[in-house]
RNA sequence: GGGCGGGUAGCUCAGCUGGCAGAGCACCUGGAUCACAACCAGGGGGUCACAGGUUCAAGUCCUGUUCCGCCCACCA
C-alpha cells in the first residue's frame, strides 16, 4: 500500500497537529471495541484480554498520578490488541459518595444554600444535575492521552443497573448473615457527619498531653489517679478501671469513686485490658467515646453515656461544658481541674490521632446504629487465593502486606450519614425488615435512611460492569479480569476487597495479577496534593510537550515498586525521542524511491553485513521489549526501545546506510542498484517495526509516521505486534559491526584527543588481521563517512606513519598521522595514561588467572573470557608500548 | 511497637541468574556534515551508606549497624 499520508513530514516535529488528529480516527474505525481485535476464527482458546479502569472520582479530574497508571494500562492495552488478542478496557466512573457531596454542599454554601434547606431529595437531584455538568472532566482529559476504552461500555456506580447489583449484593451478604446492624463505636467526622471505615481514617503521629487527673474516693480520704490523652470524655466516664493483677490498687477494686467536677458516682474495676506499666496503672472508662472501653463496658455492664454530639460539640449531658466544641471542652475542663486541685500533673506525650481522610478533621470515635459486615469469612477464600498464587502481586511484596491485613481484617461499617449514595436496601415496618432495592408489598415501608460506603459499590467493579448480577454473555465471555492496574494507596480500600467480592459473588478471583504502579512525587519527594500545590497541570504538560511524550516518559521513568520523582524537565526526554523518531522516519521517507516495499520479500534481496546487522538488533529489541512487558517491567521494555531506536538504529544503522541509497547510483551498475534496494527495504522494515514496538508508549506520532510510509493494512493500532524472527539472530553480524564501531569510535577519540577539528577529513591506516581488514574493506565508505576519513590505508605488516597517534582496536592498529603537528606531547601523555589502565587491568586478570582456586571453581566458559581477555589486553599494551617508542624516537 | 522499601556519578535513577559499574539530565571540549542544534562527536566524574560474613569471585547473597521514606498498630 503506498503513503497513505500524502503530506509531507514538517520539520521540527510538531506534537499539536499531529496529536489532534488520530484519536477521531481510531474511535470511528472502532479499534477500541473488542470485537475489532478479535482473532478471526478465534475459538474458546483464544484468550480475551480483559482490563478495567479504576473507576475515578466523578469529581476528578486529572493528576500525574493518573498519568502514570492510565499511560500503562493504555500501553499494555494497546500491546495486548496488537498481539491480536480480544481486548476490552472497561471506562467508568464512581458516585465517590464523600467527595461528591462535599463538592456540592460546598457549591450550595457559597450560593448561601445548604442540603438541609434543599431537603434530601432535592438535594441529590442537585448533585445528579452538578454530575451531568461538571462531572467526568477526567474521562474527557483520559481521551487527550489518547487512552482507548470501549466507550460504549461506559458505568457509573450509580446506574440503575449497576446500583441493582449493588443492592443484590447487599441482599445476599444480609441472608447468609455477613451483614448486621448494631450500637458500635465508629470512626466518626465530626465535618462530615457521618461514620467511616477504618481505612477512611489516616492516623497521624501527634505531640500531646497526658493529663494525670485525682479521681477522690466516695468514702475516706484516698483517691485514684488516671492518666488519659482526652480529659473532656471524663464527662462520660462510668467507671475506673485497673489491672487484676496489680497489687497497688488491688484493695481498691469494688470501692467507689466521685467523678471531679460533675460529682457522679462511679464504680472502681479490676480489667485485663490494663497495663499496669502505663501511665499510674488506673483508667478512666468512657464507653461511649473509646473503642477499648466500649468493649470494658460491655463486660462489665456499665451504661454507655454519650456527652459528645454528632458535629463534636459536648451535648446537655455535659452541665455547665454543653455547646462547647470538643476542643474548647478539653481547655476548660482542665482549667476546672487544675482550679479545684484534681489536675496532679501533665506530661507530654506521642501518639496516633485519627484523622478525617477527606477533610482532615479529627476523628470522634462515636456510639452510633450502624451497618457492617463481618469480614473474617470474605477474607479467607481471598487469603487462600494469594497463598497459592490464584491471584499475583507486582510487585511481589505487596503480598505480604496484604496478608497481613486480610489476617486481621475487623468489620467493615459500610453505612454512611450521607445523602449521595447507594441507599441502604433495608426497609422497616414496626419490627419488621425487608432487604431489597424495591419497597416490599404493602404500605407503611420505611427504607433505612443511610446510604453505602462508596467502596461498597466499587467492590463489584470488575464482574457489576459485565453485567452481574444477570449471567450475561458478557460476563461470561470477558470475567475474570485479565489485570488489575493501581495504586498501592488502594489496596485495601479497593484492591483487597474487589478479590473478596469475586470470590463471595462469582466464586473466583475477579483478575490473576494485580501491577501496582510508583506513587508520583515532586521533586523533594513530597507525594503531588491539591492542598501542597506542587502537582503540574497534566494537560498543560500534554500541550506543551505533547501526550506522546508524557506517556513516554512517564513509563520510562516509572522505577519497579519504586516511586517516582516527577520534574517537568524530564518530559523533554520523551518530547525528544518523538523528534528523533520523526526525523529518521523523515529521512528514510525521502530515500525510499518509488518502489512499494512492502510487497518486497526478503528473501529476494541481498542482505549486507549491516542489514543482516541491524536485523539482528531488532529482533533482540522485540524480544527484549516483549518480555519486559511480560513481566511489567515497563521502564526496562521503554528503555530498550530508546535505546534501539536511537543508539543503535539512527546512530549506525542510518549512517551506514546512507551512502548506499545514493540518488548518484548509475543506472547500469546492478549490482549497487541491488544493495540500494536491500538497504531502502531494510531501513523500512525496521523502522516500521520500531514504529509498531513504541505504538503502545507514543500512539501519535507512530500512527501518523506509519500512515506516511509504505505499510500494509489501515492503522497502526490494530497492526500486528512484531515477532522477532529466528533468521534474523546473527551474531557474527552484530561481532563484525561492534568491531567497526570500536574502529570508528577510536578514530574519532584519537581526533578529538588530538584537537583535530570533527569535520576534516584525515588519512587514517589500519593494521590487522586479514579478517579485519576485508570487514573495513567491506564498509570502506560508509566508514569514511562515520570517522570522516580521506584515505584509509590497509596494512597487513609493516608499514606504518612515522609520526602517528594510534589506537588498538581488538588487537588491530589504527594510526593517525600527526606530522604537520608540532607538539606531540599530547598524543604522549595519552599513551601513557592508557598504558598505566591498561596494566591495572592486566595485573587484575593475571591475579584471576593465578588463582587455582579461580581455575577449578569459576564456570569454565567463566575462565575462558578471563584467558582471552588476558591475551588481548597484553597485545594491545604491547602496541602501545611500539607505539610509544616510535613517538620518542620521533621526537630526538 | 510491628512490617516494608531505599541509600550506586553533581541530580534522578537502572543494574534481572553473583562474573569488566551503566543511562538520562547537568558539566567540560569541539562542530552549521545534505533526517534531526529538540542534533552530532569526544571527555571528566564512583570508597556501590558503614562493618562483618559466605564465595574462586559480591553493587548483587547472608548478618549486624546507621540514615531516609512509607505502611500498619485499640498503651488510656
Amino acid at each position: 500500500m503506498r503513503p497513505g499520508n500524502p503530506e509531507a513530514l514538517q520539520q521540527p516535529y510538531d506534537p499539536s497537529r499531529v496529536e489532534a488528529r488520530w484519536y477521531a480516527f481510531w474511535e470511528e474505525r472502532g479499534v477500541f471495541r473488542p470485537e475489532s481485535s478479535r482473532p478471526a476464527g478465534g475459538g474458546p482458546s483464544a484468550q480475551p484480554f480483559v482490563i478495567a479502569i479504576p473507576p475515578p472520582n466523578v469529581t476528578g479530574s486529572l493528576t500525574m498520578g493518573h498519568l502514570l497508571g492510565d499511560s500503562i494500562r493504555d500501553l499494555i492495552v494497546r500491546w495486548q490488541r496488537m498481539e491480536g488478542r480480544e481486548t476490552l478496557y472497561i471506562p467508568g466512573m464512581d458516585h465517590a459518595g464523600i467527595a461528591t457531596q462535599n463538592v456540592v454542599e460546598k457549591k450550595l454554601r457559597e450560593e448561601g444554600r445548604s442540603r438541609e434547606q434543599l431537603g434530601r431529595e432535592d438535594f441529590v437531584r442537585e448533585v445528579w444535575a452538578w454530575k451531568e455538568q461538571y462531572g467526568g472532566l477526567i474521562l474527557r482529559q483520559l481521551r487527550r492521552l489518547g487512552v482507548t476504552p470501549d466507550w460504549s461500555r461506559e458505568r457509573f456506580t450509580l446506574d440503575p443497573d449497576y446500583s441493582k447489583a449493588v443492592a443484590e449484593a447487599f441482599r445476599r451478604l444480609y441472608e447468609r448473615g455477613l451483614i448486621y446492624r448494631g450500637h458500635y463505636i465508629v470512626n466518626w467526622c465530626p465535618r462530615c457527619r457521618t461514620a467511616l471505615s477504618d481505612e477512611e481514617v489516616d492516623k497521624v503521629e501527634t505531640q500531646g498531653s497526658l493529663w494525670f487527673v485525682r479521681y477522690p474516693l466516695k468514702e475516706g480520704n484516698a483517691s485514684i489517679t488516671v492518666a488519659t490523652t482526652r480529659p473532656e470524655t471524663m464527662l462520660g466516664d462510668v467507671a475506673v478501671a485497673v489491672s487484676p493483677k496489680d497489687k497497688r490498687y488491688a484493695k481498691l477494686v469494688g470501692r467507689t469513686a466521685v467523678l471531679p467536677l460533675v460529682r457522679r458516682e462511679i464504680p472502681i474495676i479490676a480489667d485485663d485490658m490494663v497495663d499496669p506499666k502505663f501511665g499510674t496503672g488506673a483508667v478512666k472508662v468512657t464507653p461511649a467515646h473509646d473503642v477499648n472501653d466500649f468493649q470494658t463496658g460491655k463486660r462489665h455492664g456499665l451504661p454507655e453515656l454519650i456527652v459528645i454530639d454528632e458535629d463534636g460539640r459536648m451535648n446537655d449531658k455535659a452541665g455547665d461544658f454543653r455547646g462547647l466544641d470538643r476542643f474548647e471542652a478539653r481547655r476548660r475542663i482542665v482549667e476546672a481541674l487544675r482550679d479545684a486541685g484534681y489536675l496532679e500533673k501533665v506530661e507530654p506525650h506521642t501518639y496516633a490521632i485519627g484523622h478525617c481522610s477527606r477533610c482532615e478533621t479529627i476523628i470522634e470515635p462515636y456510639l452510633s446504629l450502624q451497618w457492617f459486615v463481618k469480614m473474617a469469612p470474605l477474607a479467607a477464600p481471598a487469603i487462600e487465593a494469594a497463598r497459592r498464587g490464584k491471584v499475583k502481586f507486582f510487585p511481589s511484596r505487596w503480598k505480604k502486606v496484604y496478608l497481613y491485613w486480610m489476617e486481621n481484617i475487623r468489620d467493615w461499617c459500610i453505612s454512611r450519614q450521607l445523602w449521595w449514595g447507594h441507599r441502604i436496601p433495608v426497609w422497616y415496618r414496626g419490627d419488621e425488615i425487608a432487604v431489597g432495592l424495591e419497597a416490599p408489598a404493602g404500605d407503611g415501608w420505611r427504607q433505612d435512611e443511610d446510604v453505602l460506603d462508596t467502596w461498597a459499590s466499587s467492590w463489584l467493579w470488575p464482574f457489576a460492569t459485565l453485567g452481574w448480577p444477570e449471567q450475561t454473555p458478557n460476563l461470561e465471555r470477558f470475567y475474570p479480569n485479565s489485570l488489575m492496574v493501581t495504586g498501592s494507596d488502594i489496596i485495601f480500600f479497593w484492591v483487597a476487597r474487589m478479590i473478596m467480592a469475586g470470590f463471595e459473588f462469582t466464586g473466583q478471583a475477579p483478575f490473576p495479577h494485580v501491577y501496582f504502579t510508583s506513587i508520583v512525587r515532586d521533586g523533594q519527594g513530597r507525594k503531588m496534593s491539591k492542598s501542597l500545590g506542587n502537582s503540574p497541570d497534566p494537560l498543560e504538560m500534554m500541550e506543551r510537550y505533547g501526550a506522546d511524550a508524557v506517556r513516554f516518559t512517564m513509563i520510562y521513568l516509572t522505577p519497579t515498586g519504586q516511586d517516582l520523582l516527577f520534574d517537568e524537565k524530564r518530559l523533554e526526554t520523551g518530547r525528544f525521542f518523538a523528534n528523533k523518531i520523526w526525523n529518521a522516519a523523515k529521512l528514510v521517507q525521502m530515500r525510499l524511491g518509488d518502489e512499494d516495499l512492502s510487497r518486497v520479500k526478503e528473501s529476494a534481496l541481498t542482505l549486507s553485513l549491516a542489514d543482516r546487522w541491524i536485523l539482528s538488533r531488532f529482533a533482540n529489541a522485540v524480544k527484549d521489549v516483549t518480555r519486559n512487558l511480560k513481566t511489567y517491567r515497563f521502564n526496562e521494555a521503554a528503555n530498550a526501545l530508546y535505546h534501539f531506536a536511537w543508539n543503535e538504529y539512527c546512530d549506525w544503522y542510518l549512517e551506514l546506510a546512507k551512502p548506499r541509497w545514493s540518488d548518484d547510483i548509475p543506472q547500469d551498475d546492478a549490482r549497487a542498484r541491488e544493495d540500494r534496494r536491500a538497504a531502502r527495504w531494510v531501513a523500512w522494515k525496521v523502522l516500521d517495526g520500531i514504529l509498531r514496538l513504541l505504538h503502545p508508549f507514543m500512539p501519535f506520532v507512530t500512527e501518523e509516521l506509519w500512515q506516511a510510509l509504505p505499510h500494509d493494512g489501515e492503522c497502526l493500532a490494530q497492526a500486528a505486534w512484531p515477532k522477532a524472527k529466528k533468521a534474523w539472530f546473527d551474531a557474527e553480524a552484530e561481532r563484525q559491526i561492534a568491531f567497526l564501531q570500536e574502529l570508528v569510535v577510536a578514530v574519532r577519540n584519537l581526533r578529538a584527543e588530538n584537537n583535530l577539528p570533527p569535520g576534516k577529513r584525515v588519512p587514517i591506516t589500519v593494521r590487522g588481521r586479514d579478517e579485519q581488514l576485508a570487514l573495513i574493506a567491506e564498509l570502506d565508505q560508509p566508514l569514511r563517512a562515520l570517522a570522516r576519513i580521506e584515505l584509509l590505508t590497509l596494512a597487513r605488516d609493516g608499514s606504518r606513519p612515522a609520526v602517528a597517534a594510534s589506537a588498538v582496536v581488538q588487537g588491530a592498529e589504527v594510526f593517525l598521522p600527526l606530522e604537520g603537528l608540532k607538539d606531540l606531547d599530547e598524543e604522549r601523555t595519552r599513551l601513557t595514561t592508557q598504558a598505566a589502565k591498561l596494566l591495572d587491568d592486566l595485573e587484575g586478570v593475571r591475579r584471576k588467572l593465578r588463582n587455582q582456586d579461580f581455575l577449578t571453581k569459576a564456570r569454565p566458559e567463566i575462565v575462558e573470557r578471563e584467558r582471552q581477555r588476558l591475551a588481548q589486553l597484553e597485545e594491545t599494551l604491547e602496541k602501545l608500548r611500539r607505539a610509544q617508542e616510535s613517538l620518542r624516537v620521533s621526537a630526538e
